[in-house]
DNA sequence: TAGATTGTTAATCGATTAACAATC
DNA sequence: TAGATTGTTAATCGATTAACAATC
């Protein structure tokens, strides 16, 4: 069993935990956090939280706790915080505007280069910061730019040919923000942000506790 | 161990799937469908499929598959589709304006009811559909128009207030589309759509990809 | 009927929780 | 030193996968 061997095999539920505690930690600034303290805020165990936290290879201090400052960094390097990417938005609708404009990604190092639409009419005119581009000027913009991930923010049926286009110019991921299924080679990484799933969900629950008393929103 | 019990207790995973399968028999119109078929069209093993599928009423046909319309019907019923939900949207920026005039939610059954708004500027003014509200406004008009679900679109530090008005107007749940997190008592149903996380998911799928060759990217 | 596909039970696997020795 | 809190091993729990009898 090789010591150095990346953060490629977390547990996927620990990896998800390890966000709540790198958001927990960017929120509460201070020397140190125990387990006990971080997990009753997030509503986890703290022993569940020092199993997660024993993945990294950073350690905390018995009688004291983890360093604040320690565990954050650590936690960016698996987040790949440092990583500079470039971003490019197709569909320049609201969607694809109000992600185009969002200013919380520079924090992360992530930058829009590019908002890209099909119709001619949008097609010169701004969207906040962003000129709208054609989608015909993609592939070669996507490969001068060097974008590192494509967003998709148009109508459900477009959104597999403009996969498919961002695939065959190069992209590492898609970030998907239409509510269709689309099918991408293994190499890319895709990532589903389908809004109306998160509705559905809370549908759900609302049924679930109408049907019957109480019962805690599930989480996926 | 009784018979009718209602949805509530669905393994948190299945429920995951429950919603691909779903979208599967929503987006292809047939008459029967086949663990093996709809499994492999999702990456999910038939065994699983079948397994999830046991949980609900309706049985399949051995030798034929399950039914898609008698599947589908009893699968709107989990995410409660058929309720008629009431929500109000707090934020009339970008993505407060995107979520209010976004058109997949119809589908669903959800109203987008009120677009409220804190800036005086943006008062009284029209985004695509709607006319903003002052947030001053929003508990007489959240219990007036019977508000189910209140979403969050406004900047980070003012979600948490934005959330106790809500709870206090009697929402039965909030969908919080900002990166804070928010407290709200057991009763009230929260959804985070944090849309920071999915980038960090991706950056972290993207730095363990470069650092050894494949792996898939994690849903979570 | 024969064969394909289901539903379910049993076996495996992985993740969570409990327990406790190590240690600051 | 005594006591709090860690890291880790073991026990439990739950979810996935395998196997197979039931059945259309």
């Amino acid at each position: 069993m090789e010591k150095t061997r990346g953060y490629g095999s977390l547990p996927k539920a620990t990896l998800g935990r390890l966000h709540m505690y790198y958001r927990y930690l960017s929120l509460h600034q201070r020397d140190f956090v125990s387990s006990e303290e971080m997990g009753g805020a997030l509503g986890v165990l703290p022993e569940q939280v020092r199993k997660d936290l024993s993945y990294l290879r950073y350690k905390g201090k018995p009688r004291v706790g983890y360093r604040v400052s320690e565990l954050r960094k650590e936690l960016e390097e698996i987040f790949g915080v440092e990583l500079e990417l470039n971003m490019a938005i197709v569909g320049a609708g609201r969607l694809g505007g109000a992600i185009a404009n969002y200013e919380g990604f520079e924090r992360y190092r992530t930058r829009v280069v590019a908002l890209f639409d099909k119709d001619p009419a949008k097609v010169g005119t701004y969207v906040g910061k962003f000129r709208v581009r054609s989608v015909d000027e993609l592939p070669e913009a996507v490969r001068e730019l060097q974008v590192d991930v494509g967003a998709i923010c148009v109508p459900p049926d477009a959104a597999q040919e403009v996969a498919d286009r961002l695939v065959e110019s190069g992209v590492k991921a898609i970030w998907n923000f239409s509510p269709s299924q689309i099918k991408v080679p293994p190499e890319v990484i895709l990532r589903d942000e389908d809004i109306t799933r998160g509705l559905l969900m809370i549908k759900h629950s609302i049924a679930v506790r109408s049907f019957r008393g109480d019962d805690r929103t599930p989480e996926l």
